[in-house]
DNA sequence: CGCTAGGTGCAAATGATTTTCACATCAATG
DNA sequence: CATTGATGTGAAAATCATTTGCACCTAGCG
C-alpha cells in the first residue's frame, strides 16, 4: 500500500514526447501487472477518473510494444492483449481460459528449444509466440457462469 | 500424379450434412497443405472455377476448427489462419515472414514442457500455441521487396 | 513569450469475421 | 418418385477491434 506510483513513469521518454496522457496510460498498463486490452485499459481509466481517447490508448499501447517495452499475444476473441515488459527479456504465461487470471511459467527449455530450431532450419530473425491457457484450479471447481465458446 | 481426390473428403461428415460446397472447400483446404485464411481459400476456389461464398468458407473452417481438424494461428495482421489436422495430434511450423515458406517443426520438447506446466500448474484443460517466425535462407539472401510491416 | 513538431480526440474508415434472412438442397419418409 | 422439415447457402448488412483523417492542443526549445 506503499505510494501509488502516480509519478510519470519514465518510460514515457522511451515513446516519443511527455505527455499527461502517455504518463496516465502507461502508469494503468503498469498497475495492470498482467494481459490487459486497450478497450479494457480505455474502460479503466475512464473509471478511474482520468479519461484518455481510444485511440491515445491504442497508439501508447502499440509504441511501446514496438519500442520493446510489451508483450502482445491474442485473446482467442482476436483482440489484442499488452503485458509490460520491465526487462529486455520476455516470458511466457498460463492463462485461465474462465478467469483471466495469469501467471508466468519457467519457459528456459522452450527458449532453448526455439534457439536450436532457429539454428538446425537456418532461418533468420527466428521469434516465437507461446501461450498457455487452461482452467485454473478455482474455476475448475466452481464453473462460475460456466459459458463455454 | 495420381487421382486427384476430387471425391468428396469423408470428414465432409464430421461436420454435418453433406453438401457441393462443403465438399469443394474440404478439398481445396486440404490441398493446400499449409496455413490458409478463409479470404484466400475463397479466392482460390473462386479461381478454380468453383465459387463458394465466403460465408460458407467461414463457416466451413470454423466448423472444423470446432471439430478438432484443423489448428487456428493468427497472422500478425489478425487474419485467422487455419491449418488441416488429418490426425488427433498437433505440430508446429516455422514459418517465413518473407514468403510464407512453412515447415514443421520437432515439437516433442514442447509437448513435453507444456504437459510438465499442466501438472505443475494445477490447471486443468491446459492448451497451447507455439509459433516460430522468422526469415527463410532464400528470402535471408535475396531481401526481395523488403518491405517490413 | 512565441513557434512548431508532435499529440490528442472524435468521428469516420478499414478489414476481418459474423449474422441475418430469403431461398435452395439434403435426406429421410410416405 | 413426390413431400417436407431441417440444414445449408449466399449476398448484404451488422459487428468489433483497430486505424486513420483532421482540426485543435501543447510540450519543450529558442
Amino acid at each position: 500500500m506503499a505510494r501509488t506510483r502516480q509519478r510519470t513513469p519514465n518510460e514515457v521518454a522511451l515513446i516519443g514526447r511527455h505527455t499527461q496522457q502517455r504518463s496516465v496510460v502507461l502508469a494503468a498498463f503498469i498497475r495492470a501487472d498482467g494481459f490487459v486490452g486497450a478497450q479494457a485499459l480505455h474502460s479503466q481509466l475512464a473509471a478511474d477518473g482520468t479519461p484518455v481517447g481510444l485511440s491515445t490508448v491504442y497508439r501508447t499501447l502499440t509504441r511501446l510494444a514496438d519500442a520493446g517495452r510489451a508483450d502482445l499475444v491474442r485473446d482467442p476473441g482476436g483482440e489484442r492483449l499488452f503485458r509490460y515488459r520491465p526487462g529486455p527479456d520476455h516470458r511466457h504465461y498460463l492463462i485461465c481460459t474462465e478467469c483471466g487470471l495469469n501467471r508466468p511459467v519457467d519457459s528456459g527449455p522452450i527458449e532453448d528449444w526455439a534457439d536450436g530450431i532457429a539454428q538446425d532450419s537456418g532461418f533468420a530473425h527466428v521469434r516465437h509466440t507461446v501461450e498457455l491457457s487452461g482452467v485454473c484450479p478455482d474455476c475448475g471447481r466452481a464453473p462460475a457462469t460456466a459459458e463455454r465458446r
